[in-house]
DNA sequence: TCGGCTATGTTGGGTGAGCCAACGTTGGCC
DNA sequence: GGCCAACGTTGGCTCACCCAACATAGCCGA
């Protein structure tokens, strides 16, 4: 057992690396989302809890909030704009931008992915009890934290 | 300050996320990468580490331990293979199957790709005591290693 | 011995994420 | 009024991941 045990074992070099691990993970993730909806659902969902938690928002500030490029906000925007989730009218007292809110379809949607995002969280920590969860979350978040200045 | 605090956070519903932010982590790594070499040579120093470090394999075998797929193998080795990084021949002993080895000049360009790799985790976890870095590395993991069956 | 099954490596293609460049529009500032 | 910055859009590029199909080669049981 030992033997298959480390018949398939990543290389040490690439266990010891923060980078990489994060990186399977972050696919370990997608893998266990694509199982349950599309994968463009992942941006989507940023999108709209984005709208819900603060409201009229521009693109651009979509963009800094979520860390995306403008021109990949501007897609997933007319995906969800074309499905009636969000709103998107010119901003009458700037009218460079745009003012985007989510619709009640795009709240019940929202809610919709919510349950496919915690399942998917129970599946991918699973190997971990509750201690430890939070505490890698904390630490994530600390990391994530620590690299504010992350202008996409 | 709390307003510019607050300003580009991203939402809650997304901070909780643990697969959010270990996509996050893991760009955040792929930027800090890009900025020393091109994003390929991660590849490269996945498949050079497997070879040093478990000595000749086929193609298929480092595509297990390493979580890529067998045409992804394909192609990173003809990128290896044509700078002489390392070397492909038939298994004599099971002619289906390529036996890959790093050469000598693989070995050197992986302990150059092992220094610019150091930097970017040193750069990623800056936010971090060494205490929290080991605590981290440990919990991603144990993370990893409880989804052991991911045959990509 | 032969027929089916599996493993291997290759080619080709498809999708999504992330990024950069360019453009026209609009606002702010001096 | 003129310059610079921000905004949204379009188009394009690279890379990671994944799927399908194919030809070759080993395996195993009938």
């Amino acid at each position: 057992m030992a033997d298959t045990d480390h018949a398939f074992q990543p290389p040490a070099r690439l266990r010891g690396l923060a980078s990489w691990q994060a990186n399977k993970v972050s696919t370990l993730g997608a893998r266990l989302t694509a199982q349950r909806m599309p994968l463009s659902a992942r941006a989507d969902f940023a999108v709209l809890a984005a709208l819900e938690e603060y409201g009229a928002l521009s693109q651009a500030e979509i963009g800094r909030r979520l860390g995306l490029d403008r021109n990949d906000v501007s897609g997933i925007l007319n995906r969800l704009e074309s499905d009636r989730q969000v709103d998107r009218q010119a901003d009458p007292a700037n009218r460079r931008r745009n003012l985007v809110t989510v619709t009640a379809a795009g709240r019940r949607h929202l809610e919709e992915l919510q349950q496919h995002a915690d399942a998917v969280q129970a599946e991918l920590l699973a190997g971990l009890d509750t201690a430890e969860r939070r505490q890698l979350q904390s630490l994530l978040a600390k990391l994530l934290d620590s690299h504010k200045p992350q202008p996409a």
